[in-house]
DNA sequence: CAATGTAGTAATCGCATGATTACAAAGTCA
DNA sequence: TGACTTTGTAATCATGCGATTACTACATTG
């Protein structure tokens, strides 16, 4: 094909694969992690897939973060720092009328369906708390939460439990995926009608529906 | 030590280990299932383990169950009907002086903590929306439950939602093990206090502390 | 007692997976 | 240019685990 001989070793690799910064690859992994991990779990992922979804190889994957624990870990410590800067961001946002601060929040919650795996890889370490490891970073990164509820949106104790417990339900509706459902099944139109009353289009659109496997 | 031969080579089997019908067989299984899928979650849990934990060899629990993936969606079956059976019974026993109903379900569902994993199971069960068998079986339950608030309970949606959540929030700090650090982190005291304004002694005294495994 | 069924285990197999090693290629800088 | 660092892969290893096979012991029945 190629008249280049020197051209012709090149072109049979089918991508240059360019070179990155080991911080800009880090991130890139971070971020596959993340869709990976809230798919099949932190047992049932593997960092073989992990290593696909980032574009590199699997070996390369456990060097930059040393093991699939600690991938994990900072997995869920940077989806803890995006939700928490989501958090922040919407309680700084005074500009949109008179929504109050609570609402904003919460729809702040449900637009993060956007970051792939988010909800999921959280709920998932959240279910962790025997693990050694996990367990205790599970346990710091839900107190967190708490604590911006209770520190910086200044809720009474009632109502931050009131707010931490919807943000469960929505993060196990879209763990169980029952968008899969909605339309479908009447109940769960209902049940969904009833979760997302005024975020409802918004989350049809931004949850992918069907088999595939995110 | 035995000056009967005969009696010598019966003990050297440290337990007669009766043998069992296998509907009992079964139900051991189940048990032990449901603390270990609880502990370790679903790809986390070896057969093993439920072995073990049952006092049996891990090929027979294969092959009294044809495979893990059945003998999970046995145990989730298995749990979501020992939950309802729970509802169903605070439903009915208006014995119990003037308790509205709802705050007799809230109570038998703290405390299904004495079954072991069983919330546990559950919620890693709701993680799972994405597997192709144990996904929709998960939905099926999930629905199971919105559909006894609504038709047995006759809630309103809302109601029922408000509910659902704070039974997730239950099941996550369950997962988490938040009384592991209760009484230690003042942040984490409040937000147990917040969360289990009432049966907080019942609680405390029926998930065991510490770093066991279970 | 033979025959058949049932409860259960030991041994082992095949495969997936996290980790390690050894090496290559591409920058970087004196 | 040549030494050194950084980014990255191929090959492979060790291990854990679900499943299968082949077998034993006990129970039931005719």
């Amino acid at each position: 094909m190629s008249t280049q001989p020197a051209d012709a070793v090149i072109e049979d690799r089918p991508d240059p694969a360019k070179r990155l910064s080991s911080d800009e690859r880090r991130r890139q992994i971070l971020r596959a992690a993340l869709a990976v991990f809230g798919a099949r779990g932190y047992e049932g992922a593997t960092t073989d897939e992990v290593a696909r979804a980032a574009g590199v190889s699997q070996p390369y994957v456990v060097r930059l973060f040393g093991s699939k624990e600690n991938l994990f870990l900072a997995t869920i410590e940077d989806a803890l720092a995006r939700l928490l800067a989501a958090f922040r961001a919407a309680l700084a946002d005074e500009g949109t009328e008179g929504e109050p601060a609570g609402k904003r929040i919460g729809q702040a919650y449900v637009d993060l369906i956007e970051v792939r795996g988010l909800h999921q890889t959280l709920a998932n370490a959240y279910l962790m708390g025997s693990h050694p490891v996990i367990g205790p970073a599970a346990r710091r990164g839900f107190a967190a939460v708490w604590r911006f509820f209770r520190d910086e949106l200044k809720l009474e104790a009632d109502e931050a439990r009131a707010f931490m417990a919807e943000g469960m339900l929505i993060s196990t509706m879209i763990g169980l995926r029952l968008v899969d459902d909605y339309g479908s099944d009447p109940q769960i139109t209902e049940l969904f009608r009833a979760c997302f009353p005024t975020e409802l289009p918004h989350v049809l659109e931004v949850v992918p529906r069907g088999d595939e496997r995110w």
